[in-house]
DNA sequence: CCTAAACTTTAGTAAAATGGTTAACTTTAT
DNA sequence: ATAAAGTTAACCATTTTACTAAAGTTTAGG
């Protein structure tokens, strides 16, 4: 019930390069460094951001990581799902086909909800508002759409338990 | 990310000994014979229940067991709290030790708020709750106050994302 | 064209978690 | 007594996790 490593350090990765404001690419061993990764766990995650589609990687002298899509596009979900692959808070959660005992369990739709409830967050979650919100105290920057992603959920969503 | 096998059994065992009618404690063989769970690891589940003060059993010949509270009194997070201990989605959310990264990390107060989110719906259930919507279908009945903890939660929850 | 810098690929590995099974033991109703 | 129930502890195969390591490939720059 945990996020693992290789998906926190994903998410490191993906933040660190998103607050780089050069345009050339970022080393994986900098982004490891600054970002208190095992160096050579990192280079095995790359290529599997690059698979998904995340990062565009140059080889060779000069060669480095940079983002393929704009940092408001990226959300934390989307990074979680191209590490560890489809969240899936129960078993009976996992694709699309129903478990057996769907029809008379009454739980699996409570975890469907709360599954749902979780997903909502790291959806809305986008690197640019991370990166603002990191930013934020010199000025309150309004440049991209979601600043406070997460005061913004927390509002609407108060139960009365 | 995902719930144990254990902590999944947990439940059914929960859920079954709460939809028993008598007063009669159940067998620990027969409880796994119904909700498919294998009988010699649900034996191994049992006394971690009973450690946490969710059930009480009975030894010796026409012995089982039984629940000690109301289940309206029982979550569904406390049930799975008992098995695996405190939910954490992430490892910087364990314990109030906050991880060393936090004042600079953007990323973790978005999972505390995940985490929140799902709290929320697995403390808004109770196995009073679920036995109820299980036996829907004849009369509503009303004889529980939170019917439809689900349905009650999703209205409220809408997210413009 | 050679070399160093960078990512790629593949393999290996120790430790822990997972999902069980087995068997000896204790308690208790009949 | 004895059989039925839960208790305890040990065991076990498999998978996952979190890494490390090493050999390979690409490319810029001299």
């Amino acid at each position: 019930m945990q996020l693992t490593r290789r998906a926190e350090y994903a998410i490191r990765t993906m933040l660190d390069i998103a607050s780089n404001l050069d345009d050339q690419p970022l080393m994986s061993k900098e982004i490891a460094a600054r970002q208190d990764i095992p160096p050579n766990f990192l280079i095995q995650i790359v290529p599997e951001l690059r698979s998904a589609g995340l990062i565009h990687t140059v080889r060779g002298s000069g060669g480095g990581i940079y983002l393929t899509k704009k940092p408001s596009e990226i959300t934390l979900r989307y990074i979680v799902e191209a590490i560890e692959g489809p969240i899936a808070l129960n078993q009976c959660l996992i694709g699309d086909a129903s478990c057996e005992r769907k029809p008379r369990c009454p739980v699996h739709e409570v975890w469907a909800l709360a599954q749902k409830q979780m997903l909502a967050v790291l959806e809305a979650t986008t690197l640019a508002g991370l990166v603002d919100q990191s930013q934020s105290g010199k000025k309150a920057s309004k440049t991209s759409a979601p600043t406070d992603v997460a005061g913004k959920i927390n509002n609407e969503v108060e139960l009365e338990v």
